[in-house]
RNA sequence: GCCGGGGUGAUGGAAUGGUAGACAUACGGGACUUAAAAUCCCGAGAGCCUUUAAACGCUCGUGAGAGUUCGAGUCUCUCCCCCGGCACCA
């Protein structure tokens, strides 16, 4: 009988909408609670993509499971529903928003239902409506009480020709050219407007910190940490000559300060203004601001990189160091945002410095040099001897009389002079005593160096030509013993890109000669790591890292920490966004809405096509409210909120969606959030997990929640390819509609196809023709004979290991392997001419979380109960007798049939047997047996 | 340039340091059928030896090269290539 999944499919959604069967309790049980959240999507008019089936699949099957391993669910689902696609299509069909919208997602919640995904629709919320966006507002208020937002000039994008502003992904053309209008092509220019800002940057130290708290993708940890991009350094005033003013910087290498032979402002920097009266070259000055003004930040990396700057002629500053004039420059390499908007040049020891000054003529001073190598003794070493060499090199060498090794590297300033020493036997490995000791006796932290200890002990020993992905620190690996050197041919040499060194050769190569080779090596004459002073007066041979704090102490600077996280914009020039809930009073100061006023509608009468304001500017309605409220003369704000501030809180809204006095009650936040699992793609997601965390530290410094983080757990799903491995697109024709997948297989079919495409954190390509291999397994699984009378399964190990391997891989979100173990079970069950009924109905328990429609269906006609999920009996996962491989010197030579309980002397000689003939005539020097694994025997 | 993630059959992909290629797709052969579809069974990394043919056997094989290990897809080092993110951040 075949399966009709139609029919079937539709009967238990059916089912499942009536019964509610996937509300969350009002009272889950703390130590049972499961928060299992999907990023809520932005309903676009295209529907469904088979990227969003994926991600909110596996989160259906982690909810399902642990609902039915007795958890307490919440797994909500809702809409991202205010952004710009909407409000573009109503510019170009007066379509309003409003109705694209629901329409939009009217289609989302029909085929997310069809599905078969196990959302609480009584909790389902969307941003666009004044219920939530009452209380994105009050968010708004929230942080502007208690500092945490402020209005401030700041640059858009502005179409001259469209008169409107432009999001940064909109000044790219199709054609993708950069910095130009995407409707018409018009250069884009940059415009100052009054905007909101949100002051994420007190929470900057939090942010980085408490990465460590959460369990996030590696990848995506780091790129929050970059974004935030905390760096140390020192604050330096330099005195401008024959004034009281004063430059401060900013620099990461103070160590370098002798060596600043110019400074650098950037063109916004307020000083320039002010310096007007001294600076003898204004006009070019003013003009060089003026042009700077009209770049974006695009065309400033976008310009090759060729750079431009002007001299303030008449105004010299006093390096504090060594009390010299250097002169002063404006260039727009330098930004106006980060740091102090001022840098010392030092262009001896920075790339971009050396390139400015080599174009200005300015001259280079280098004050720190690689550390050199000094002692490559001809008698034994001595453990103090400072063995150093250039560059992050690294050198290992013998000891030729005593026979112990000693080895060296280091790639940074921290790990200068590292000194690895110790008594190291040849045979030791790296991993047990030598690490160790090694590890006591330095401090040393960097097990990858002790990795290459162990090196010492091969044969091979190589200095390899070019420079390895680090850039600047080739290998040395080496050995001073007397005796064998291989001897390679020339074409050897080249093919392997390695120098191979005599004793000889080596000796010459390590002394005077080894620094000049290590530079030659080295990216020309410019050296930016760190090293030993020169010409910095008393600080001449220290060392970079001591001489950092020692120079800024002694020009009284300051460490300080700095940031490349901004505060966060959130107005926008739009329609279709929250209104930003404040007003203008007639002399124009602003006021924060009172709560009681909100939600502070969106109006309707307005136009969407652009005509040089933003849109909510034209709308009558508002500016009336607002007078009627506030008096005569007031003005609302007109610009919205980035719809960022929508997502930035709705997880907790899911605790308590319906709430009218609160976001959510305390209450409800205590007893679902934080999040335990969220789901969702990586591209666009930096900025929206920042300012969530934002969101949440706000919050908890403020006494509204108790915890730092909102998402405990955090994976990523792969975006999905086209057939061809390209990305899906409308104007390619290659995208894949979910509806058309469900009509020809069934959901349950393009549920378990997209879990076992590969894991689901991979990029991979859709496969139409691949489907069939699930849709086939669904069908064998319906036609599966179950037997009446009980039978036990003759491999009944096979069951307990399905168990296990299924629970397993559902906990890890490996349900790629957790399908095929499946299959593997229905392999195994075919072979009988019935099922025994406990195999049977624990294969379809085990199905139920990815194929739920099917398994509902089969165990309702059986009799089967869903609700508990299958435990397994640890004494039945072995088999009697396992098939284990017989190796000789490694190489598998047959295999051989062993009871669990066999002896260590049984199993080899049963091994022995097998092996027979390439035993014979060989002396056994090893005989391993690892239980249940191999059996080896080492002969020569 | 910097930071991540990868490279395994024709394809998607499996493999706590222990018989590489599970599971599936496509493919080839067979059964059923008037036929096709569907279904079921069997085969299959590359090469060599021998041979009518096969079996047996052997060698090689996870981007390349080296190392550690009784044993490496897995650990270490170097090199090559692909993908993603950031990019004048001092």
């Amino acid at each position: 009988m075949k399966y009709d999944h139609k029919a079937i499919e539709k009967k238990w959604q059916e089912r499942w909408d009536v019964a509610q069967s996937f509300k969350a309790s009002d009272s889950p049980r703390p130590d049972k609670k499961f928060y299992i959240l999907d990023m809520f999507p932005y309903p676009s008019g295209d529907g469904l993509h088979v990227g969003h089936v994926e991600g909110y699949t596996a989160t259906d099957i982690y909810s399902r499971f642990k609902r039915m391993q007795s958890y307490d669910v919440l797994h909500p689902m809702g809409w991202d529903a205010f952004g710009l696609p909407a409000e573009n299509y109503a510019i170009k069909t007066g379509v309003p928003p409003q109705q694209t919208t629901d329409k939009a997602i009217d289609t989302f919640r029909r085929q997310i239902k069809e599905l078969g995904l196990s959302y609480d629709w009584s909790r389902e919320v969307g941003a666009h409506t004044p219920e939530y966006y009452k209380w994105t507002q009050w968010f708004f208020l929230f942080l502007y009480n208690n500092g945490l937002a402020y209005k401030r000039m700041a640059k858009v994008n502005w179409c001259p020709k469209d008169q409107t502003v432009l999001a940064n992904e909109q000044t790219v053309s199709e054609s993708g050219e950069k910095g130009v209008c995407v409707r018409c092509g018009t250069k884009v220019i940059q415009k100052d407007l009054e905007q909101w800002f949100f002051k994420i940057t007190d929470f900057a130290d939090a942010l980085v910190d408490d990465l460590d708290q959460v369990d996030w993708p590696e990848s995506t940890k780091i790129n929050q940490r970059n974004w935030i991009g905390r760096s140390e350094g020192a604050e330096i005033e330099f005195a401008i000559a024959g004034s009281d003013q004063k430059i401060k910087v900013f620099t990461t290498r103070p160590d370098t300060l002798f060596g600043a032979t110019y400074m650098v402002l950037a063109p916004e920097h307020q000083l320039v203004q002010d310096l007007k009266d001294r600076i003898e070259n204004w006009s070019k000055i003013e003009t060089y601001i003026e042009e700077t003004k009209n770049k974006t930040d695009i065309d400033r990396a976008s310009e090759g990189r060729e750079k431009t700057g002007v001299e303030l002629k008449g105004v010299k500053a006093i390096n504090p160091a060594n009390k010299e004039e250097v002169s002063v420059y404006i260039a727009d390499y330098v930004m106006g945002g980060y740091g102090t908007g001022a840098i010392m040049a030092v262009p001896a020891h920075d790339e971009r410095d050396a390139e400015f000054a080599a174009k200005f003529n300015i001259p280079v001073r280098r004050v720190v040099e690689p550390v050199t190598m000094q002692t490559v003794g001809s008698s034994a070493f001595k453990q103090n001897d400072p063995f150093v060499d250039s560059h992050g090199v690294i050198v290992f060498l013998k000891h030729w009389a005593e026979d112990k090794y000693m080895g060296l590297k280091w790639r940074d300033a921290s790990d200068w002079g590292t000194l690895l020493t110790g008594g190291i036997d040849e045979g030791m490995t790296g991993e047990d005593t030598t690490r160790k000791e090694i590890l006591e006796e330095t401090g040393y932290k960097n097990i990858k160096s002790l990795r290459q200890l162990t090196t010492i002990h091969s044969k091979y020993y190589h200095v390899p030509k070019k420079l390895n992905r680090f850039g600047h620190a080739p290998v040395f690996v080496v050995e001073l013993a007397d005796g064998e050197r291989d001897t390679v041919s020339d074409e050897e040499q080249t093919k392997h890109e390695r120098l191979w060194l005599s004793v000889d050769e080596l000796k010459t190569f390590l002394t005077a000669e080894s620094h000049q080779l290590a530079l030659s090596i080295l990216q020309g004459n410019q050296y930016t790591g760190a090293g030993i002073l020169t010409d910095s007066g008393k600080f001449t041979g220290m060392q970079s890292e001591e001489a950092k704090q020692k120079i800024t102490k002694s020009v009284d600077g300051s460490m300080v920490k700095t940031y490349r996280l901004r505060d966060w914009l959130i107005s926008r020039q739009r329609y279709w966004g929250a209104p930003i809930p404040v007003v203008y009073d007639p002399e124009g100061k602003a006021h924060p809405i009172p709560e009681e006023h909100l939600p502070w509608v969106l109006p309707t009468d307005v136009e969407f096509r652009p005509t040089g304001t933003s849109p909510l500017g034209q709308s009558k309605e508002l500016l009336d409210r607002t007078e009627k409220i506030f008096g005569k003369g007031w003005r609302p704000e007109i610009d919205t909120m980035d719809t960022f501030v929508c997502s930035s809180w709705y997880y907790f809204r899911f605790a308590d969606p319906h709430n009218a006095q609160e976001f959510a009650s305390k209450d409800a936040l205590q007893k679902w959030l934080p999040v335990d699992l969220y789901m969702g793609g990586a591209e666009h997601t930096v900025l929206h997990l920042l300012y969530a965390r934002f969101f949440t530290k706000a919050l908890q410094k403020h006494g509204y929640v108790s915890f730092g983080e909102p998402f405990k757990k955090l994976r990523h799903q792969g975006i999905i390819l086209a057939e061809d491995s390209t990305k899906m697109s409308k104007s390619k024709g290659n995208v894949i509609n979910p509806d058309d997948v469900i009509r020809e297989y069934g959901a349950d079919a393009l549920r378990m196809y997209e879990m076992f495409m590969g894991p689901i954190e991979a990029m991979k390509p859709w496969s139409t023709k691949n489907i069939t291999g699930v849709a086939r397994f669904l069908e064998r699984v319906y036609r599966l004979q179950r037997a009446d009378d009980v039978v036990e399964l003759p491999n009944n190990h096979v069951l307990a290991q399905t168990v296990k391997k299924v629970t397993e891989d559902i906990e890890a979100l490996k349900l790629n392997t957790a399908i095929s173990a499946l299959m593997i079970l229905l392999n195994e069950l075919e072979t009988l001419p019935q099922a025994p009924h406990a195999a049977y109905h624990t294969l379809i328990t085990l199905l139920a979380p990815f194929a739920p429609h099917m398994a509902s269906e089969l165990a309702e006609k059986h009799g089967i109960d869903l609700s508990v999920w299958p435990t397994y009996d640890e004494s039945k996962l072995v088999a009697d007798s396992t098939t284990i491989a017989v190796q000789v010197n490694g190489k598998v030579r047959g295999t051989v049939e062993l009871g669990v309980n066999a002896s260590e002397s049984d199993a080899l000689n049963a091994g022995r047997a097998v092996a027979g003939k390439w035993l014979d005539g060989k002396t056994e020097q090893k005989a391993l047996y690892v239980p249940g694994k191999i059996i080896n025997f080492v002969v020569v």
